[in-house]
DNA sequence: AGGTTGGCCGTTG
DNA sequence: TCAACGGCCAACC
């Protein structure tokens, strides 16, 4: 099972243009399971394969950073390089840079 | 607006 | 099988 969410996962990210991002909770949902950010972000941080897919682009729902594998600093800058502000270690406006899937049922 | 508490889902030892 | 842990979330103070 986790391995084949994270498969989903990788698919998902990729989806994600430039500028936007998206919430754990968001992914999970996706995912098929709905509230388990949590789960979402135990697969990234187990199994994160950054060269794969851009898992920074993953905030949480209230707008903070979160964690990062590498370092929040890290993420921070990342996200700044996809035009997304971080002030106060919070997403400005990441309301509207959120990209929302289309919820596979399958 | 910011800190704490309990609950969610799934993994791991 | 049980208990503890997570890159979380929402409700409460």
């Amino acid at each position: 099972m986790f391995r084949a969410d994270l498969a989903k996962l990788q698919s998902l990210l990729r989806k994600i243009p430039q500028g936007k991002i998206t919430t754990y909770g968001l992914l999970a949902e996706a995912l098929g399971v709905p509230g388990g950010g949590r789960y979402v972000g135990l697969l990234l941080k187990t199994n994160p394969e950054p060269e794969k897919y851009p898992c920074y682009k993953v905030i949480k729902t209230n707008g903070e950073i979160g964690g990062y594998s590498g370092g929040v600093k890290e993420k921070i800058r990342l996200l700044n390089a996809d035009n997304v502000i971080i002030k106060k270690r919070k997403a400005v406006d990441f309301k509207r840079k959120i990209f929302k899937f289309n919820m596979p049922k399958d």
